[in-house]
DNA sequence: TGTGCAATGTAACATACGTTATTGAAATCA
DNA sequence: TGATTTCAATAACGTATGTTACATTGCACA
C-alpha cells in the first residue's frame, strides 16, 4: 500500500533529505503492479528489466534443480528491494514468486542512473540494503551448513521476526505469518515432515505459538537462544546514528 | 603479484578505459600487505576499514557459532574483492582468513568515493562483482539445502574451477588446490570423514585427480553433470559483449 | 452448507551422513 | 634427520533427518 516500510528501514540507517523522500516516493508510485498469491513475478532465465520494490505482501526467491528439488533462498517482506541494479546482469539466475497477494513497484534502470548521479544518500542506503542482503544470505549458508533442524527453524523465525519489526509489521507479540510448512521446508532444506516435528518441538518448549496464519513469540530472547541467533548480521544497530552519504550530496542544503 | 586477475575478470564484463585502468592500477599498488598462510586478515566484530583486493593466494570468509561450529561461507581467489563498500557497515559480521600466503591491496573509502563520483564504468564493474558474489552465495544455499554430499562437492569444485579459469589460473587440465579436506568440510557442511569418502567416490568415478596440492579435472562436463552444475549464476557469459557504464562516463573520450 | 483440496499432523521404517577411534603418510621445524 | 604436528585414509557404529503412507483439520468456493 505504501513505501512506508522501505523508508522506515532505510532511515534507520541513512538520513534522507526531503528531496530523497520525494524521489523515492515518486519512483514507488509511478508503476505499480498487483499479483495474486502463489504466482511467479520473475522466472529464472529471463532478462532482468526493472528492480522490484515490495510494497505489500510476502514473496520469495527460489531456485530449482533439473529434477525438481527446490530451495527458497530468500524471503521478501514489505519494504524489501529485489536486487538493486539486477539489470546489469544478462539473465536471472533465480525466480521470484509471491506467497500472499503482493503489490510491487517497478523501479527502472533510469531511476537508478539518476539516483547514482544525483542522490548519493540514496546510493548509500541502497548499498546498505545490498550489503545486509548479502549478510543474510551468508547467515543462511551458516544455518544450512551448521545448525540443527531446531536451531535452523528458530533462527529463521527470529530473522523474519526482526525484519518484520523493522518494517513495522509486528503487533504486540504476534504477526501475520503466511508461510506454510512446505515453504519452511524449502527454505530450511528440511523435509515437510521434519519441519512439522520441529515446529511441534518449538511449540512444546513454549518458544512459539503458531496457529493458522499467525505467529506469536512470547519470549524472543528464548527463541534467539534456541537458534543461536546473533543479530549482528542484520546490521540494524544504528539507532540514533545518522550516517552521511558516501559522497557530498548535491542536495545537501535541502536536508 | 598483480591486479591482472581483477582487470581480466572485470573486463570480461565492462570495457574499461585507459583512465579506469590507471585508477585501478594505482589503487592496487598503493597499499599492499602480505600475510602468511592460515592467519586472519579481518575478524568478526571489528570495524571495517578498507576493502581488500586479493592480489595473490587463496583466502576464505567464515563464521563461527558460540560453541565453535564453523562454516566457510565464501572462498576468495586472486582478483576477488572482499565486499565493495563494507565500511558502510558498523562492524564485520564474519571473519576473513588466509589459506595460503596472500597479498592484499587495501582500497580506501576515499578510493570508492572518487570512483563513485568520477568513474561510472568501474562502478558498474563493482556492481557486477557484487551481484555475482550474491548469486554465488545463493547457489551455496542451494547446495547446502538440496544437493547430496557428492553433488555438493562436485558443484563446489566446478565453481572453483571456473573462477580460477576466469582469473587465468588453470594450466591445461589442472590447477593448484591448497584446500585441505577440513576446509572442504567447513565449506560443504559435511564432516571431514564424509568429505574423504566423497572425494574417494569422485576419484573412483574418474571425475577428479586430487593429489597433494594439485587438482586435475580430466572431463569438466562430467564433473558438472555430477554436481548438477549450471554455470548461469556466475554470469560469465559476456564474451564479446561490451556493456556500457550505468551513467555516461565523464572520461568517455579516453576509452 | 456441504464438498473438495490443500495444509497439518503422526507413525513406522529407511538411510545418508556424523562420530569416534586408529593408522599411516606428509609436511614442518628444531 | 629425527621429532612433532597436520593431513589423509578407513573402519565400526550411532543418529538426525528423510520417506512413505495415511488420517485429520481447515478453508475456498460451489
Amino acid at each position: 500500500m505504501s513505501l512506508a516500510s522501505l523508508v522506515r528501514k532505510l532511515e534507520q540507517f541513512v538520513r534522507l533529505s526531503p528531496v530523497d523522500h520525494a524521489i523515492l516516493n515518486r519512483a514507488s508510485t509511478e508503476r505499480i503492479r498487483h499479483f495474486g498469491p502463489r504466482v511467479d513475478i520473475v522466472r529464472e532465465g529471463e532478462k532482468p528489466r526493472d528492480v522490484h520494490l515490495i510494497l505489500s505482501g510476502w514473496a520469495y526467491r527460489y531456485k530449482q534443480l533439473e529434477d525438481g528439488r527446490r530451495q527458497v533462498v530468500s524471503f521478501f517482506l514489505p519494504g524489501d528491494i529485489c536486487d538493486v541494479n539486477v539489470f546489469i546482469l544478462r539473465e536471472m539466475d533465480h525466480s521470484i514468486g509471491t506467497i500472499t497477494a503482493v503489490s510491487v513497484a517497478d523501479l527502472s534502470r533510469e531511476f537508478f542512473d539518476r539516483v547514482a548521479a544525483e542522490h548519493p544518500r540514496i546510493v548509500t542506503a541502497f548499498w546498505w540494503e545490498t550489503l545486509v542482503n548479502a549478510a543474510i544470505q551468508r547467515e543462511w549458508t551458516m544455518s544450512l551448513g551448521q545448525r540443527t533442524a531446531l536451531e535452523r527453524m528458530a533462527h529463521l523465525l527470529c530473522e523474519i521476526w526482526l525484519r518484520l519489526r523493522l518494517a513495522g509489521l509486528i503487533q504486540g507479540d504476534s504477526c501475520d505469518f503466511p508461510l506454510t510448512q512446505g515453504d519452511l521446508a524449502d527454505a530450511t532444506g528440511l523435509s515437510k515432515v521434519h519441519v512439522n516435528r520441529t515446529l511441534q518441538e518449538l511449540r512444546a518448549d513454549g518458544l512459539i505459538v503458531l496457529k493458522g496464519k499467525t505467529l506469536a513469540v512470547p519470549n524472543l530472547d528464548r527463541l534467539k537462544r534456541a537458534g543461536l541467533f546473533n543479530p549482528n548480521y542484520l546490521h540494524m544497530d544504528h539507532e540514533g546514528r545518522q550516517l552521511d552519504a558516501v559522497t557530498t550530496p548535491p542536495d545537501a542544503a535541502a536536508g
